[in-house]
DNA sequence: TAACCACCTTGATATAGATCAAGTTTTATA
DNA sequence: TATAAAACTTGATCTATATCAAGGTGGTTA
């Protein structure tokens, strides 16, 4: 692709794995790691089983990881956005355990786990180790959002969760487009998809969010976190 | 503690971290980190924003992380038995963010951090990695057994994986003591005691396990597998 | 051994959210 | 731009599991 945004001039150094290295080792990178790739909504990045020695730095865009059940549900895991890592699961198999499809236009880098592991890398592995630790932590507290709360509670921390998200990155807090479908919120959040759809009327009534196609517009931010807690 | 078992000889080397340690390096340890500690029933591991910078081993028995929330309501977020690492998710910021209990005595090794972080331990960083990264596989694994299913499929699903667990570690596979509560384990699995308690009774009626007192016994493992799925 | 207490079980009832159904809006495609 | 398909919404009904209630069991301590 032309015109690609070299690491060093990355808006993801900070949290990007690489960060670990100074500006003269990123050219030792190879190109596959230095070029993000683009793909197209429901383009698969990885799918279950497929040998995986890689992490991923979604660069823009969004994606969805699922697994599919023996009788052939889908299970969504996990959303990513812009300036996640994704792939960390894999590292102790070396395959891909879930989906992971594109839910937009998305440009993500790939990460040589083995450009990671050599030795002149030094203060990668740290950095790798808290990421994964953070990630644990993420897991926990997805968990805890679905776990014996109401649908209302789960609606609510999902769009503080990802008004948060979106506010560490720069984005706006209170006015952002929803990437995934209500039946992927649902599916993600162990509701129906009406279920959904209801809270989501209910919270516009009370006039604490609003919709307009897909751009969510959170109105009283407040209201929303204590709903959440 | 009287005849600590060395690291040397025990039966953890596999899957504890400082497996990747030659045997002369294991006498860098210090103590604390070679000898098990001692923990009674409902003596607290560590406690939220503790400062935490070890791992610990559980050398037998057992324990269990929870969070408390905002209205004093206690949740299980994790159930750990012989042979498991703990306190991952705190190495990304140096605390403890669940509180994490002894179910019974336990003897848990403490594994402190910057230990491992000594350039001259190698190998070691790539192994926690592996580690952590199965753990965040096991997060999303309990989270699928909890999101979207039925509490039978949530119960069997947890007795099968401590079946597992057991058998992984040299323990019967079909007859084992429950350290935990039905409380505890309604908890963990976002259900009520009394629902818990219907679907024991369901499963004995079907002749798919038998208790007493304590003890489990998985009389059709089969057919608990297939109900688990 | 008694007696207390935590834990467990079973039954009856209530309810949050699933499912079923039908229409509306938005998005994609020719 | 027209048309089809996908996504979303709202209402009616059903159901799995929560909640409420009460009794039973086993384990611990004096």
């Amino acid at each position: 692709m032309r015109n690609p945004i070299q690491c060093n001039q990355c808006s993801m150094q900070s949290i990007c794995v690489p960060a670990g290295l100074v500006s003269s080792e990123i050219d030792k990178l190879d190109k596959s790691s230095r070029e993000p790739h683009v793909y197209s909504k429901r383009d698969m990045v990885y799918s279950p089983d497929q040998p995986l020695h890689s992490l991923f730095a979604v660069k823009s865009g969004s994606v969805k990881c699922y697994t599919i059940d023996s009788d052939g549900k889908q299970q969504i895991t996990s959303f990513h956005l812009t300036g996640d890592i994704i792939g960390m699961e894999s590292i102790s198999n070396g395959a891909a355990v879930t989906y992971c499809e594109a839910m937009e236009t998305s440009m993500l880098c790939e990460i040589k786990l083995n450009r990671l592991f050599a030795q002149n890398f030094t203060g990668v592995d740290k950095n790798l180790l808290r990421l994964l630790s953070h990630r644990i932590g993420q897991r926990n507290t997805h968990y805890l959002n679905v776990v014996n709360t109401t649908a209302e509670q789960r609606v609510a921390s999902f769009i503080m969760g990802l008004s948060d998200h979106l506010y560490e990155h720069g984005f706006s807090r209170n006015e952002f487009k929803l990437p995934m479908t209500r039946t992927d919120i649902a599916n993600y959040l162990g509701l129906a998809v009406e279920t959904v759809s209801r809270v989501f009327s209910s919270l516009k009534q009370k006039d604490i969010i609003d919709t307009k196609q897909s751009i969510l517009f959170i109105q009283a931010p407040a209201e929303l976190k204590q709903m959440a807690s």
